[in-house]
DNA sequence: GTTAGCACTCCGGCCATGAGAGTGCTAACC
DNA sequence: GGTTAGCACTCTCATGGCCGGAGTGCTAAC
C-alpha cells in the first residue's frame, strides 16, 4: 500500500537511513527527543554529532523528522515510521522463545473458539506491551442447520439458531398464546424441515412467499422471520465480535498517561463497524499491514498506530488479529508478533474447515 | 449490613447533621476540600463560619471528616459518606424524566437477551456518568435440554448444549477418525435420547456409570464428558459474564485523572470471580448495597464505591446491576438509579421466568 | 453556646534564575 | 566538497523565594 509521504524525495543514502533508523529506534525506547549527541555515543556512527546535525536538517525538511522546538531533538513523523517500515527495520521474525511462549500459550487452552481470541488478544498484548485486538474468524455467509425453542415462560421462549458453519445465536421471542413445550417442538420440527441449509436470502423468498398464504400459522411465521433477521444481520456483519486486551498498557504510555484522546479511542474500538470496514479493505492485502497515526482514516485514530493481519480464507471466513499502540511502536516486534499469531490463527482455521 | 465506623459515636444532634450532609454534598460536586465559609454561604446555614468550624472538629474527632492538611477545608472519610447515606442522605427516587427516558430505552432494545446488560450497563453509566455494570441473571444450576453436532471440517465439530433455562453454550471438539455428519447426527441422537433433561450431577453419574462398560463407544464418551464439564462449570460460576460501561466516565475524573490505582480497578472487573463473590454475598440481602472504598475487600477497591443491587429470585435465577465510581460520588442518585434499574430487570426477569 | 477577631499555616501561582540539552551557523580542516 | 570543532543562541525544566488567599484554631467578648 503506497502510502503519500511529505514529499517524493529520492531515495536515501545509506548513512541518512542509518541514522534516521536510529533515531527511530532510540525514541521508541525512551519517549524522548533524540539528540545527536547521544546518536553518537550510543550508536557507534563514525561520524561526528555535527555532522549527524546536518543530516538531521535534512531529513526534516524531507519531513521524515520534527522538532517539538528549536533546541530539543528529533522526533519522528507518520512518513519517518512508515520509511523505515518500508525500507529500513530490519525484517523482524519472532526470537525463538518467543514463538514457543505463544505456541505453548496456545496448547493450554481448551478447543474452544471464543477462548482462542480472547488468547490470541492477550497473547499479542503480553508480548508487545500495547493492545492486542482479535475478532473471531466469520463466515461470510451463513446457513441454517438447525433451530430449536425453549420455553422458559408462559409467555417467553429461547430461540436457539445453529448454523451449518457451526456458530450458534440466541435471542427471546415473544408467546402470545400461551404455547407449551410440546407445541413449540412440533413448530421447530416444522421448521427445521423446511428450513434446514437454507441460506438467509432463501429463506426471505420463503418469506414473501408465505406472506401470500393468509392462513400460514402466524407464530411460526414469526419464528421465521426472526431467523431470517438475525441470519442476514450475522451475513451482513463483517466483524462478529471484537476481543481486545491491554488497552491499559496503551494506556499507561506518557503520551497517554491523561489524555482525552485515548477515551476517543476505545470508543472508537468498541464500534464493530470500524474494524469492520479495516477488515473488508485488508482482505485483499496479503501481509501485515500497518496503519500509522494520521493514515488511520478515522480522526480518533490519528495519535496511535494499528499493525493489523487477516487470518483465514478470503472466500470462506476471515478474522483479524492486531496490535494497537502509540505510533511510537516498536514496528519490527509487533510486525513479527502480529505474523506470527496471524499464522497460527490460519492454522486452526484450517483444521477447522478442511 | 452494619458496618463498623471509626468510633461509636452516638447519633449526631440534628445540626452536625445538616453540616456534614452540606459538606458531603458540596464536596461531590466540586472535588475540593471544603471551608467553613463556603458552607455558610452556600448552603444558608443559620451560625457563622466560626460555629460551623467547630461542629466539623467535633465531625473530624468522630471520625466522620478528615484535613489534607492544616488550612484546608474538610474531605469526607468512608466513615462519613457511610453515616450520610444512612441517615442523613434524603431517600432518592429517580426522577420521572429519567425514568421515562430509561424506560423508553429499554423500550427500543430487541427482545434479546444479551443486549439487555449492555443496555442496563449503558443506561447507568449514562445517567450516574460513572461506570455501570451489569450480570445476566445466571440460573442457579441448569439441566439439559438438547445437544447438537456440527461437523466444520474432517477433523473437528461443533457442540452445541442447549440447556433447558433458555441459555446456549458452544465449543469445538476434535474428531479422530473423520466421523461425517450422519454419524454425528446418530451420536447427537442417542445422547439425547439418554442425556436429555439431566442435570450436570446426572450426566457426571452416568459417566462414572460408563466407566465400567469397556466397549462404549469413545467419541460418544468424549462428547458427554465435554458436555458435563460445560454444565458443571456453568453450574459453579455465580456470574456467567459481566458487562461494564462508562469506565472512561470515572477516569476521567479529577482524582483518578492518571492514576495506576484505576488500572487495578480495571482488572479486578475482568476477573469474574470478584463480582461472583459479591453477588454470593448481596443474595440475601435485599435492597441496594453500598460498598464505599476501604469497606471493599479487595485492595484494588479501596478508592472506589460500589454500589450494587441484584434482580431475579434467589432461587432461580439471579444477576446484579450496578455502578463503579469514586467515593466522592452522588450515592442518593446512583442509589436510585441502580433501585430502579434492577427493579425493571426484575420485572423482565419474571416475565421470563413465570 | 455563639460569634468576632486575629494570628498562623499551608498551598499554589508567579517570577527570576541557572543549569542543561540541543541546535544552527561559521570558519577551519582534510 | 564533505566533515568537524567551536560557539552563540534558544528553549525547557527544575529550583527557590515570594506573596496572596483560603482556611483553620484559638481566645475573648457577647
Amino acid at each position: 500500500m503506497a502510502r503519500r509521504t511529505e514529499r517524493p524525495a529520492g531515495p536515501l543514502d545509506p548513512r541518512s537511513q542509518q541514522i534516521l533508523r536510529a533515531i527511530i529506534e532510540e525514541y521508541v525506547v525512551t519517549a524522548e527527543p533524540v539528540g545527536s549527541q547521544t546518536l553518537v555515543d550510543r550508536y557507534g556512527l563514525a561520524v561526528s554529532s555535527a555532522t549527524v546535525r546536518n543530516v538531521m536538517s535534512e531529513l526534516e525538511e524531507a519531513g521524515y523528522l520534527s522538532h517539538p522546538h528549536t533546541s530539543a531533538g528529533r522526533v519522528p513523523t507518520d512518513a519517518g515510521y512508515r520509511l523505515y517500515i518500508e525500507s529500513i527495520a530490519p525484517r523482524m521474525s519472532l526470537a525463538p522463545v518467543e514463538r514457543l511462549m505463544i505456541r505453548h500459550q496456545f496448547g493450554q487452552v481448551e478447543f474452544a473458539s471464543e477462548q482462542w481470541f480472547r488468547l490470541a488478544a492477550a497473547t499479542i498484548a503480553g508480548t508487545t506491551h500495547a493492545a492486542g485486538l482479535a475478532t473471531p474468524a466469520k463466515p461470510r455467509s451463513c446457513r441454517l442447520r438447525h433451530i430449536d425453542l425453549v420455553a422458559t415462560s408462559t409467555h417467553t421462549a429461547s430461540l436457539v439458531v445453529v448454523l451449518a458453519e457451526g456458530g450458534v445465536k440466541q435471542e427471546l421471542i415473544a408467546l402470545e398464546e400461551g404455547y407449551d413445550q410440546a407445541e413449540l417442538d412440533d413448530v421447530a420440527r416444522l421448521l427445521n424441515e423446511e428450513l434446514a441449509d437454507k441460506s438467509a436470502r432463501e429463506i426471505g423468498n420463503r418469506l414473501t412467499a408465505l406472506a401470500l398464504e393468509p392462513d400460514a400459522p402466524s407464530f411460526a411465521v414469526r419464528v421465521t422471520q426472526r431467523v431470517e433477521k438475525m441470519m442476514r444481520e450475522f451475513d451482513a456483519a463483517t466483524v462478529e465480535d471484537v476481543f481486545s486486551d491491554g488497552l491499559l498498557n496503551v494506556m499507561s504510555e506518557p503520551e497517554f498517561t491523561q489524555s482525552e484522546k485515548l477515551r476517543r479511542v476505545f470508543a472508537a474500538l468498541q464500534n464493530r463497524d470500524y474494524l469492520g470496514s479495516l477488515v473488508a479493505r485488508l482482505a485483499t492485502a496479503g501481509d501485515v499491514q500497518v496503519l500509522i497515526g494520521a493514515e488511520n482514516e478515522s480522526a480518533e485514530m490519528h495519535d496511535v498506530s494499528l499493525v493489523l493481519a487477516t487470518y483465514g480464507q478470503p472466500g470462506r471466513a476471515l478474522g483479524v488479529v492486531g496490535v494497537l499502540g502509540p505510533t511510537r511502536m516498536a514496528y519490527p516486534h509487533a510486525i513479527g508478533t502480529v505474523r506470527f499469531v496471524s499464522g497460527l490463527m490460519n492454522e486452526l482455521v484450517e483444521q477447522m474447515y478442511r
